[in-house]
DNA sequence: GTTCGGGTACTCGGATAGAAGGTGTCCGAGTGAATGAGG
DNA sequence: CCTCATTCACTCGGACACCTTCTATCCGAGTACCCGAAC
């Protein structure tokens, strides 16, 4: 079990997003460079949150990524999801039904209850991760963080 | 992420052996025609098993598998631990160290917020699966299902 | 001075190769039990 | 009938290919801005 390593990146990317001034907007090539990744793979990602609804995008000169929303109704967990995907790491393959133990169709009309607590296990990170807001990031940062974030992300000496 | 499909067939295949009667063991030939599995394969991750000290295995003719503790002192997490490895999902590789916008050393006394949030959704992850042990597993199946499991473990018709 | 048109440079977006880990398979080393002969 | 050495079949354990997914890269389509000329 193992998240892209892209997932660390789109946090790092969304929580330097919400320290913009409303309305601005940061290049996948100026990310790059501020967190020295490739810059075409961290597009292709980004591009992932824009389908989940989480960031807005615009082309042309001066375009680039925003928040789709304000930064306190945008959890963790949406950002995770938007890059991994929001189907569970434990598939029940159903192999009680197969084989010479096969349990009969009556038998499975609940489900299996493995698959129901590993479900559960995992609707507990889910619940973990989505208590989190990118405000709540922004909010234990230092005060000083967000001019300095705009300041290195333009490039600006 | 995703685990590995073999985390299935493992938590039946332990569930199974939890329903044998005290010091009986199943081959892995058993198991996998239980289930309908590679046998071959299902081989290779129950010796993940062993190697985590939660089954224990002899060998030479009626040989095989069998719970190396009680049932009731064995947890899901162990089990799903034992093949997919105890490392988080999440692995932090301080990029806010990096790039244009890297933090000075001193800036990261304290461990990354995002890396730490991640963790802790973890924990809920892993907490809720060691609530869970082998025998409440086996209490919530009907009483008929242990000798029946026995009964077509060994081949009996 | 204002307005309009074209050019340009910059942006995202999707289609295309390479690498790592899970999946599946094979064969060898070791062991405990069954067997047969001998006492 | 009991004992013991031998054989054997069965078990696990580790080493070797294949395939899906993540990683990384490239180039094309679209667009907002900037500049120049005309009014």
């Amino acid at each position: 079990m193992k998240l892209p390593v892209s997932t660390e990146w789109l946090l790092h990317c969304a929580t330097s997003l919400a320290q913009l001034k409303p309305g601005d907007t940061a290049s996948a090539a100026q990310l790059a460079q501020y967190y020295d990744l490739p810059a075409a793979y961290l597009a292709k990602q980004l591009q992932a949150l824009v389908r989940a609804g989480v960031l807005s995008a615009t082309t042309g000169p001066r375009g680039g990524f925003r928040l789709a929303r304000p930064a306190s109704e945008i959890t963790l967990l949406q950002i995770v999801e938007a890059v991994d995907g929001t189907s569970s790491p434990y598939e029940c393959r159903e192999i009680r039904q197969q084989g010479r133990g096969a349990l009969s169709p009556d038998e499975c009309r609940n489900p299996c209850i493995l698959a129901e607590k590993m479900a559960e296990a995992h609707e507990a990170w889910r619940l973990s991760l989505a208590a989190t807001s990118l405000a709540e990031i922004i909010a234990a940062l230092p005060p000083s963080a967000p001019p300095r974030t705009r300041r290195r992300l333009t490039g600006a000496p």
